[in-house]
DNA sequence: GCCAACGTTGGC
DNA sequence: GCCAACGTTGGC
């Protein structure tokens, strides 16, 4: 499968991904359907589209891989971390994360309103208003339409 | 910084 | 198990 994954790059952007020696770990994630979507759906080699959010603009950036599979998110155990659950039941089935590695960044950002204008993304997730889950489904039709305009110097 | 959208929590 | 209150996301 393919997805999107979104992450505001003034905590951790493509440039500290693509600088990273091996896998990162892709964590933090507290969102219940973002979760099942980990542990469900994603699979060992799935490449996923890099999107900074609350950025200028926001839009996708590059390409990343899912590596390995999903295993608990170890933030959820550490009482200094911002993504610290207390609730979190000792067995680390609530939170997960996984490991992803840099594939590419693409020459430009492509702009949310660029998505949103082109054309055969009209049902892409990440432009529907009201979107707010940071891991998402891409069709293979969308991953193709998106790869070229990120390929593209435009 | 505003606020719409929507997920989560907790009282009942 | 309903639903109001609250918290968070994230575009703008």
């Amino acid at each position: 499968m393919y997805w999107l994954m979104k992450s505001e790059p003034d905590v951790y952007s493509i440039d500290d991904l693509a600088r990273s020696s091996g896998p990162a770990m892709w964590e933090g994630c507290r969102n219940y359907t973002v979760r099942n979507f980990m542990r469900d759906r994603m699979a060992d080699g799935d490449l996923a589209f890099f999107y900074h959010s609350n950025s200028d603009p926001s839009g996708i950036v590059g390409v990343m891989k899912i590596v390995g599979e999903a295993f608990p998110d170890p933030t959820q155990f550490d009482a200094t971390s911002e993504y610290f659950d207390p609730k979190a039941p000792a067995d680390g089935s609530r939170w997960l994360a996984r490991n992803v590695v840099f594939v590419q960044k693409f020459n430009r950002v492509i702009p949310l309103n660029e998505l949103r204008e082109t054309p055969g993304l009209e049902e892409m997730l990440v432009t529907k208003r009201g979107q707010r889950l940071s891991v998402m489904p891409v069709t293979e039709s969308e991953w193709a339409i998106v790869l070229a305009l990120g390929q593209s110097s435009l």
